[in-house]
DNA sequence: TTTTGCTGGTTGCGCAAGCAAGCTTTCGGT
DNA sequence: ACCGAAAGCTTGCTTGCGCAACCAGCAAAA
């Protein structure tokens, strides 16, 4: 994907590789850590979202926002690791509807014992051709553009 | 997904970002594009691909290669593209075995079309919410990031 | 208290994408 | 000239994912 009117060239010099590394990224990041490990990509980050909340225990809704994955997706990642043991869900005593996903003790083990294979993968992909300098210009910049696409989910129109 | 230990403060602050805007974007880029085009993003990206190659003419491999896809995803997006009109597909008349794609007039004309509304969606979910000088600072280092992840795919074990 | 509407979640379905196996054409060795 | 191996797709199948329709529980009005 890539244009040139319209951007000026430092755009240009920003999207082009921005839109190469979010449609690189995952895949490299995915391929080995399956077979490594025996979870997703989306498994994992549904894991470490449960063991960073309080309790280890988040609303099935919550873990959509925070996944950034769809609700009915969610829905069946959380039923399949229910199924496999690593997460347990327990419907909601004050609210009969909502249903909450609680770690288990297997499911903090296998994230624990997935992590450094994790780690490995993202120092191969990023940190290993980054100086520690361009580390520090560049992700105060992510982390306002990420803000940014979190807060601007609408058709904010003119 | 995020992980605190093991990356020290600034690449966790550089990490979660881009992470996070690896799995959000392309889906807000998608959204309206394609009701507004009637064109994928992937569609939209073969067309780019093509319209920037010498005669408006590659490899179905190459293709696959520019677009980072896989071979077999772009076989059968270049016969959907095909049968809309926006592609043609040639033999390759010097390795029998290979096709060359062939942008269309009607294809080019699709593309130019769909510019101004991809433009805008571009705008509106990256630059509006970065400055002239995070975008000329960040850039390089996305840049050296793509160019680090399209040149490392195999396991480049130590 | 019953009805109407809303919220939280689940299920049916379709599409995008990759992997693995297959087919054809080419090339290197003999 | 021939045969095995490799290149360049293509096709069958599986999986990840979202949308839309749906169901259950709650809440507010009648």
């Amino acid at each position: 994907m890539g244009d040139l009117a319209g951007l000026d060239a430092d755009e240009a010099a920003f999207w082009r590789p921005l839109i190469r590394i979010a449609t690189v990224l995952p895949r490299a990041l995915e391929d080995q850590f399956l077979p490594e490990t025996g979870l997703t990509i989306t498994d994992y980050g549904v894991l470490v979202a449960l063991s960073e909340a309080p309790e280890h225990l988040l609303r099935i809704s919550a873990l959509a926002a925070t996944t950034a994955l769809s609700l009915s997706r969610i829905s069946r990642v959380v039923d399949d690791l229910t199924r496999r043991g690593l997460v347990e869900k327990r419907r909601c005593a004050a609210d009969g509807r909502a249903s909450n996903a609680v770690l288990t003790e297997a499911g903090l083990a296998r994230l624990e014992a997935a992590y450094p294979s994790h780690l490995a993968r993202v120092r191969a992909s990023v940190f290993d051709h980054l100086s520690a300098e361009e580390i520090r210009t560049a992700g105060p910049v992510l982390a306002r553009l990420a803000a940014a696409l979190d807060a601007a989910p609408p058709t904010d129109d003119c």
